[in-house]
DNA sequence: CATGAATGAGACTTCATTCAT
DNA sequence: AATGAATGAAGTCTCATTCAT
């Protein structure tokens, strides 16, 4: 019955993304979590690998709907230079507020990097279509030179991520107590302008 | 050797301020602090009497030290009443920094306020001082009518504390994830306000 | 398997019983018990909330045993109220030989105190049971006036605690190195004696 | 000055005989000992090894009191082998409260015996004197036959301790929880009847 | 002589994780 | 598929002991 297990699944993501914004990662025990979903807490090793691997799950869980919900915040924009922007900004600041919300050290930050890569694949299948889809809109209304659209959208979202992977390795050797996020948003807001400038007509 | 004492002390207090504000309070280890400060984390207890004392130590330094700022930053306004508004807002956004800053969850933050109030006695002092000067300063200006300035500063301080107190027990009760700052911050305002207007003349 | 739990958390007491007369409640360490019972020291927090709480569960185990057997040796005598007296002053010749046997200080006695009573009622129960059957007796041979057995076994019991603890806390204060029980048990008969007076024909 | 140096050492022997026996050895710790005596914990290192050193002296200084006290006790008696037995078995009392009073287990016992012995010899001169002399006082009331009154004395203090050596070796092989001293009074007794009667004209 | 300062060892406790059932 | 049971590792804290001054 792989419904009901999702079911279950669910369930326990529900509960654990509940305790993880609440006493953040470090001091939600999976005691609490299995609480929380009336499951015992070796149970959970039976769905989820860890602990990591589920606070993982729930916040790309988290990432899909809230970049779900922004794409249709951007799409009354008018043109698709501003859409992107629009979009790739908002991502940004979603990062931050993620990891306030669960009270994430950038040194437990550090920690998680490599492993939200892996799951992070599925969603980011689905922002490349969605850039691809506005890169060809732009297109289609002559606001940008014909392209590929793919190979433009994948580019877009690595230069997206690679500025706040490098905000966050700095604010690490700096010792700082958390990331400034003003001086990213500005970089990313500056190079994106660049890039769709060199794609437009 | 006091002086000696005091130098390893305050490089302790260092150590501890850069621990927590980079892990929090409960992620910090003694070991973390020890290891900071070139200290087996046995000597910790040399100098302090438990975590929670050295954290508290630490909170109380920087608090000195915002306060202080803040007191030059309020001198330039042309009012005493403003200056004392200025200052006893300003003094509960710092109260909010904090709690972030280190990550303190309400539930911690709890724990923690009875022993603040023990070591919060010199800094009050202080404290009182400085208002009791600026409400004579408006007695002279005829702004407030003839007072017991230490009288008069003495209550203002503890209606801002019990504001604020009172903020923080609620929201334990509500079971927020953090307080809310927003209207505490306008009923401090609204309160200060009517205490000043009845000082005036 | 409640039985083999069961089993186990025996296994556990027992070891425990005897590493605690051995060694006493402080020098016995939890890495003890943990050898003696052959279990990880981690494993004990299974089965009890801590270290006291594993205390507390042995010391009260023995005591069922003693009361029990108390009550069978008090059972021959003649009359219902020497039974009562007998038993009651037995009781705290035991009190005073635990604390003894496991090398109690009159200060950790005192932090005891109150988790025992949390485990004690179980054991009043059946006390009560037993002191109301032999006041009953007593009504039936017409050595006492017609009464409520329940509440005055409860009455007897309460008096005889109270004496008890009187005792101990004035030990305290008077910085004794241990408690006095001669003029304890001296003021229990005597207050026995008039309570039982007092019931008679 | 060597005569300062006594008057602390007496001083910090004092001070750690209250200690001692209000908490026991285990849960005296130098802290309090050095407070009760007016010194840093660390100074007690220049009169004294360690804390069993010092435990040592404490019960040997009382071991001298009390053994004078019992051999003044003894004087009254009328034949020199009531005296003698009076006193062997009074010492063998003694060793019991001892341990009662230090609340020491079989185990710390083990482990302090040997270092006993060191300084046990001032003391058992001392003894072997006294006996001695009642000895000699035997043969010249023609108590007992000629005799060489310290080889006696040797003898009767060794079988003595002997027997008391060998119940504390039971005691901890059959994992008893204290030592039972009745039958240890009996065969001392017996034993001592046995050799005085060796000695008898 | 005396002590402030420092530390290693070991105590109690919590928690993520494993495993047999 | 679920969990009772068990544990190693790590955290806070105490204490006997050492050492430089």
């Amino acid at each position: 019955m792989s419904v009901k297990r999702d079911d279950k699944r669910d369930q326990i993501l529900k509960a654990a993304s509940q305790c993880f914004s609440r006493f953040g990662f470090e001091k939600t025990t999976l005691q609490d979590i299995g609480a929380a979903a009336r499951f015992n807490k070796a149970s959970l090793y039976y769905y989820f690998k860890n602990k990591e691997d589920l606070f993982i799950q729930v916040v790309m869980l988290e990432a899909e709907h809230y970049l779900n919900a922004l794409q249709e915040q951007v799409k009354p924009l008018d043109r698709a230079a501003d859409k992107i922007v629009a979009y790739l900004t908002g991502r940004l600041a979603y990062y931050r507020q993620v990891l306030n919300l669960h009270q994430l050290s950038i040194e437990s930050l550090q920690r998680f990097e490599p492993m939200f890569d892996d799951v992070y694949q599925a969603v980011r299948e689905q922002e490349l279509a969605f850039l691809s889809q506005l890169l060809r809109e732009g297109v289609e209304d002559r606001e940008f030179l014909k392209l590929n659209g793919e190979r433009a959208a994948d580019a877009l979202l690595t230069v997206a991520d690679g500025i706040k992977h490098e905000a966050v390795q700095r604010s690490r050797t700096a010792f700082a107590q958390e990331v400034d996020y003003a001086p990213v948003q500005e970089k990313l807001q500056y190079t994106l302008t660049l890039l769709l400038n060199g794609l437009r007509k």
